[in-house]
DNA sequence: CGGCTTGCTA
DNA sequence: TAGCAAGCCG
């Protein structure tokens, strides 16, 4: 009996996050393209997909349960949160505190709970949930004609760099380098990256894998935006194809991942 | 004769501050609440007593003759001052310099001299004085039901934190420990502390002394604006009694001190 | 990693 | 003028 009242009482979801930072920094990165979406929940972790306002641009986060210590869920469910709400809490996290996510069946409310690592102190909220018209957005996975991977400082700089420049920066990708070019009113701009490796310092590595030669244009302003995910891992790895979105992606640990699509500029030629 | 002459102009009041920053630092966090006040001065000290326009706050500041060095004050006077002005002449105070305060018998201004802390520089300014009709008020030494001793930072941070949520906070007390909670329209929030010494980290203590357990409801917004003085102690103490104004003091050295109280908020149960 | 100071935006 | 955010320093 008593099982059966526990288990009344036992959240559907119940995940432990070591880092609450890690979600601060999703939600920061994500929040301004995206205003409310939903969480969806199941036991292979927490995933999210939502389109920018202006359908442009798509985030997609995923959140494996191996990331989570330990990591529950019963059922499928959704959560459909509004980021600026979760954000506002997210910010009462100190640094270093531990998060734990709950919620019931058919819930209301998410709960979240801060633990300080002494556990002298315990925060807990309750954000109210919404209904969110899931618009479920099957990724097809796509082969890349170009895949960079580099250090994602690098390409934060470059990107605030050509937005002194220009609205929108071409990328265009050879076997020797990358080349990103730029043309505005106060002139133009281009940086090339050559590949290279070195075993000294590996967070300088920019790798190329390319099956044929692209060049495609992006607007820097969602360039720019996606670059918010930076300190949520040394590295970017950036796919294109022809006429295909550019995917911006920041690998997390255990497989999890933050990823940005971003459909090209038709381009006037 | 030369005597005479010289008594003449001797000032009834000359009060050395070796710290500036203090009064900075104690204007800073009243002047939002008062904007002109009488700063008493007497043998034992300069206080300040002043209730907010809404009358729900008063602040109270004693800054001990024990503060000063020298302290020398010859007939009780009472120094009307415009805080948004005393304020402007702070600012003009760089951080080390030593702050002398004079003031001639009936007088029109208060004379503020700073000295840097090697004395190759005096900046020197005269702030016009105002007549305030005195409410002096008198406080009753309560005894509180339940008196808090936290870290000022950590107090500061819950209800900033909390003020993302709501615009007031109930303060539950009990033995084992604080729970600030608050709810609102994106949801609802509690921080709770458990009491703990530490002797390897004294200034993060929390300390509760209860005669019986309290719960009361207060304006954040007030209590956001009473934490501006936390830069002026380490720790804060807060002091409930059911129905009674909580009371928010930072203590100085000397016994000096600057106090907060703030009226419940009458709950709607 | 945390706190403080400065600058920017509303 | 006040509140929020970013960058720098300890």
């Amino acid at each position: 009996m008593e099982g059966e009242t526990n288990a009344d009482t036992l959240p559907v979801l119940e995940a432990r996050l070591e880092q609450a930072q890690l979600l601060k920094k999703v939600v920061d990165a994500i929040k301004d393209l995206v205003q409310d979406c939903n969480f969806d929940c199941n036991d292979s972790g927490i995933a999210l997909q939502a389109m920018d306002n202006s359908h442009v641009a798509l985030v997609s986060m995923m959140l494996k349960s191996e990331s989570f210590s330990p990591f529950r869920c019963d059922r499928n469910i959704a959560l459909g949160i509004n980021l600026t709400s979760l954000q506002k809490v997210l910010r009462c996290a100190q640094n270093e505190d531990i998060l734990t996510l709950k919620a019931e069946d058919a819930p209301d409310v998410v709960n979240m709970v801060f633990e300080s690592a002494d556990s002298d102190r315990l925060s807990e909220y309750d954000i109210k949930l919404m209904d969110i018209d899931q618009e479920h957005l099957g990724i097809p996975d796509t082969e890349y004609a170009a895949t960079i991977n580099m250090p994602s400082s690098e390409f934060q700089r470059i990107c605030r760099d050509l937005t002194a420049l220009s609205e929108s920066v071409s990328i265009e990708c050879t076997k020797e380098g990358v080349k990103f070019a730029c043309n505005g009113d106060i002139g133009s701009g281009a940086v090339t990256l050559r590949s290279h490796t070195d075993v000294e310092k590996p967070d300088r590595n920019v790798e190329i894998n390319l099956s044929e030669p692209v060049a495609l244009t992006f607007s820097l302003k969602y360039l720019v935006n996606f670059c918010k995910a930076s300190g949520l891992s040394d590295s970017v790895r950036l796919c294109l194809s022809n006429e295909v979105p550019l995917l911006v992606e920041y690998a997390l640990s255990n497989n999890s991942y933050l990823r940005f699509y971003l459909a090209p500029k038709v381009s006037p030629l």
